[in-house]
This record gives C-alpha cells, structure tokens and sequence, in this order.
DNA sequence: CATTCATTTCAATATCTATTGAGATATCGA
DNA sequence: TCGATATCTCAATAGATATTGAAATGAATG
C-alpha cells in the first residue's frame, strides 16, 4: 500500500453511495451480490451504479466476475485490512502507545457474538 | 462515529496535501506543530494551507491551540481509531472470519521496535 | 501605539467529480 | 437467430472542491 493506493480508497469511501456499496459488500460476505441487487438496495440508475462500482473496483475495494447475464460484485477485505495498516504504521514508529488503544477499540468488535454470557 | 462522519474524514484524507499532513501530524506526535512548520514541511502556500487544515479541523481529525503568535495542530488519535471501528464493525457482525485477519496484520505494527532479535 | 510576524478570510478561477439519458455490448432462452 | 435481460460506455451538464493572491485579523515587541 503506497500514498497513491490509499488516495484512491479515501475518495472511493469519500462518497456517500461509494461507503454504501461497500458496506453492502462487506455484510454480503464472500458471495458477493449482483449489480442489479446492489442498484434495488442503492435505488441508483445502472450506469450511475456502473460509475461508482467501477471507481470501487478501481480503487481495489470490490472485485467482480461474470455469472450468467449478472456481474457479481464482492468485497476484498485485504485491501481494507492494508489500509488501515497504513493509516497506523506510520504513528507506530516510535509512538506505539497512540496505535495500542485503536487496537483495542477494534478488538471486541471482532468477537463473535455467540452467547448471552460474555465472559 | 456516524455514515456523515465517515463520509467527511474519508473526504478529509483523499486530498494529498491533506493526507499528507496527517501522517506529519501523527508522526509528530502530541505536541503537535505550528500551522508555519507543517506550511514548510508541504511546500504550500499560506492560504491553501490554512484551508486543508480548517478541513481537517471540521472532520475531527486535527486540533488546533493558540500558542504565542502561533497556532499549533495536532493529530486527534480518537477519531482515527473510530474510524477504523466504524469501517470494521458492520463486518464484524456475523463475519468475524474477515476482521480476524485485519487485526492480525494491524498488531505487529503496534509493536515497538525494541531490538535487532525479532523473536 | 506602530510595526512585524503568523495565520485566516475572501473572491475569482480552474479543475475534478457525479449524474443523466441514450445507445452499445454480452448472455440466455425460445 | 430474435427478443428479452443485465450491465456497461459515452458525451453532455451540473455540482463540488482546490488554488491563487490580496486583504483582514490577532498577538507580540520595541
């Protein structure tokens, strides 16, 4: 992940339907979800979609392929996951004690939440 | 940290100057550096300076303090890490398979480099 | 209290980005 | 192959954002 890289994903998430599609995605999973599907949920035209789906898929946020008459669109994670590691490498070189709350903000929202009992 | 929220830091940090003094900001740490330093440090006129840091300023991601003459910016650390919560958290609900790993790449970029023996 | 220094504000302009609607392309089923 | 479906591409327009230079503000110093 270079400036250039990350320049993209900002201004790919700077837009609201952009953050959308992508949280959309994101929730998806894996599958993935047609373009038609994420026009229904976005109520956007096909070639304003098309506009912004390809920006996202410029920008490495979503990745596509062909099923039948549909292009199914999903999210690719890694690159989020680089993101964010930019964001934070930067500030962890000598200030370690700025990243470790981030982290710690982060880690509970990745326990799954499974049983009433939390501990 | 809501959608409008998101929407103002991802817009804040897809402009290269802006994203740029971020990082100056972060890296400099706590005590932050006069609006002259960070003008010197980008090569930018005062006035196109002062207008991405009020932009930054309005997105919650710098703070600015008075100091003699000066005007001092700082990097506000909280707003970065909830922004990477709200990216990470709708995810996170029932896909804790895809944040797991986002964790894990962020972690060792939290690790303070110590010594030369990585074990 | 006038001068200098540091920064912001303002208005004009240039540049970039999003939306729209029409038409093109690709796939499937009859 | 024809018609229907799904999506993309293109060109025009509207709207948002960045840069510039000049002028205004606020704080320190002699």
């Amino acid at each position: 992940m270079n400036e250039r890289q990350a320049l993209d994903i900002f201004a790919a998430l700077s837009q609201e339907t952009r953050l959308r599609i992508v949280r959309l995605l994101i929730n998806a999973g894996p599958d993935g979800l047609a373009a038609g599907s994420i026009g229904e949920a976005m109520e956007a035209a096909s070639s304003r979609l098309s506009f912004h789906l390809s920006h996202l898929e410029t920008a490495g946020l979503v990745q596509s392929r062909r099923e039948g008459r549909s292009i199914i669109y999903s999210a690719v994670y890694p690159t989020l996951s680089d993101l964010i590691e930019f964001l934070l490498r930067d500030c962890c070189q000598g200030h370690p004690e700025i990243c470790t709350p981030a982290l710690a903000a982060l880690s509970p929202c990745c326990e799954k939440p499974k049983g009433p009992a939390n501990a």
